[in-house]
RNA sequence: GGCGACGUGGCGAAGUGGGAACGCUGCGGUCUGCAAAACCGCCAUGAGUCGGUUCGAUUCCGACCGUCGCCUCCA
């Protein structure tokens, strides 16, 4: 039986197995997606979450589920304090630059926007409530101008991460804390730290994870449906975060915590490890088509290298993905009669390969595969002896755009923007050296040609003229 | 030390208790003035190692080796 008559499946952190998805009572499936925090530009790695579960969304949206996708930015941290005094500038307006630079960097994906992209700045009042409500409930307690969250109080805790208290290597001496693995919700204000907020307890800051415990409520309501990041956050930031948020409501945070696995580059690529590939510097230099597909050819529960190897290999696959659409141009110029009978039924049985796959556990891996047996069926049914007509080389490209759209990669078949006329006035006047067969001057132009960056390729329907 | 993930062809990457997808590369062929693209065909008797369960394991179990993540800020 096709899963696609059973809907989405998705691996839950949590429970260690697939967790169907269903969508909450206001009929969206709510979504929620640590972000980075911004006190540099972001890497590639960081870039990983966000085109996975943008991309998830797109998915869910084609599949028919209406979607609430929130994705916070941490600004305010201790990295930022430290950033901010090494650059000489205040804390918040580096965070505010930092912060752009994201959205920048991250709109480059072309991938779309979070529906709701929260800051910890605007949400002082929700995360100062948040906290009075825990100290309310005995959760939490105040100490030396912090206010710390008291584990031991909380039965679940651990239960994400599979991890005891017990077992938890202690290093904080912490004179503060009742218990070492107690955490900090609320940090006084040190000297040298350029913004701090009132609150009950003093002048301060909010802790780390607290923050995403109020955005995420104030977004999504205490209980939505999917909340995700990176598998290096399950502990302690979503140990932390289902601590507060159940701690204080009493009701399951998520149905399913979905992480994906980090990106390698000799090791976790981290900002603290130095050793790190600038989103920006990487789109630069393989294009935002080749990125996402690096990002998706691998599922997203499994560690990725980022090499050029891999890179130089996914910007052949598009190669082959946009040669048949290029396949498909050419067969639309001088189509033929009737129905292409394999054509069509590898488009319909791809297409649910390609749905069940996403439906597994939104398996991408997969996915591409079934996108290329539609690339096979396409350049073989233009090839063949019997071309496909009018009417199903133009269904046949909608179908193969409709897919590569839902991994946002439509642009791939979409036809190229004309050659400019100079480019065109080459190819044809080595069509006529062709014609009057003067080889030597024929591939003379197709190298003016080459130089300005296009390749020719001769076709029984006539030369074809592509950005190399 | 504790918790967890993973080890598949030259590379990337899947599924599966009984024929090892898909992509890239490579090789042979077709087409072509050439080239490119495409098409046809070939390329892991073996799936880290060693045991066990089974009629049968790459797939289940155990041990070992190795890589990686978390246990501290981290997507």
């Amino acid at each position: 039986m096709s899963t696609t008559e059973q809907g989405p499946y998705l691996y839950s952190t949590l429970s260690r197995q697939l967790e169907p998805l269903t969508p909450g009572p206001d009929g969206f499936v709510r979504m929620y997606v640590c972000g980075p925090t911004v006190y540099g530009p972001i890497h590639v790695g960081n870039a990983r979450p966000f085109v996975v579960f943008s991309v998830l969304k797109r998915y869910l949206n084609r599949r028919g589920y209406a979607v609430r996708f929130v994705s916070n930015v941490t600004d305010i941290n201790d990295k930022i304090y430290v950033a901010a005094a090494r650059e000489g500038v205040r804390s918040d307006e580096l965070a505010a630059r930092y912060l752009n630079e994201y959205v920048r960097d991250t709109d480059r994906l072309e991938l779309g926007r979070p529906d709701i992209e929260p800051t910890v700045t605007d949400h002082m009042p929700e995360i100062i409530e948040f906290i009075a409500r825990l100290i309310e409930k005995g959760l939490a307690y105040p100490s030396h101008g912090d206010v710390y969250y008291r584990v031991e109080q909380f039965p679940g805790y651990g239960k994400l991460s599979g991890r005891r208290t017990d077992e938890l290597r202690v290093t904080e001496p912490g004179e503060a804390k009742e218990h070492p693995l107690d955490f900090a919700l609320w940090k006084g204000h040190k000297p040298g730290e350029d913004t701090f907020w009132e609150s009950p307890w003093g002048n301060g800051r909010p802790g780390w994870h607290i923050e995403c415990s109020a955005m995420a409520q104030a977004a999504l309501g205490p209980s939505f449906e999917i909340h995700g990041g990176g598998i290096d956050l399950a502990f302690p930031h979503h140990e932390n975060e289902i601590a507060q948020s159940e701690g204080v409501n009493g009701v399951p945070m998520a149905s399913i915590w979905a992480h994906n696995e980090m990106l390698e580059l000799g090791g976790k690529m981290s900002k603290s490890e130095g050793n790190i590939v600038l989103l920006r510097d990487a789109l630069d230099r393989w294009g935002r088509d080749v990125l996402v597909a690096f990002f998706l050819r691998t599922h997203y529960r499994s560690k990725l290298p980022y090499g050029d190897a891999t890179l130089e290999d996914t910007a052949r696959q598009l190669d082959t993905i946009r040669n048949a659409a290029l396949a498909l141009d050419r067969a639309e110029s001088a189509p033929g009669e009737g129905i292409h009978r394999e054509l069509a039924d590898t488009l319909v049985s791809a297409r649910n390969d390609f749905f069940d796959a996403l439906d597994d556990d939104f398996h991408t891996p997969r996915a591409f595969a079934s996108l290329f047996e539609v690339v096979h069926a396409i350049n073989r049914a233009v090839e063949g002896e019997y071309r496909p007509g009018r009417a199903q080389l133009q269904a046949t490209r909608s179908e193969f755009v409709a897919l590569l759209d839902v991994v946002g990669l439509s642009g791939l078949a979409t036809p190229q923007e004309r050659a400019p006329r100079e480019v065109i006035a080459l190819a044809k006047a080595r069509e006529d050296a062709r014609a009057a067969r003067d080889f030597a001057r024929a591939d003379g132009l197709r190298d003016e040609i080459a130089a300005l960056g296009f390749d020719v390729r001769d076709t029984p329907e006539g030369p074809q003229v592509t950005p190399r």
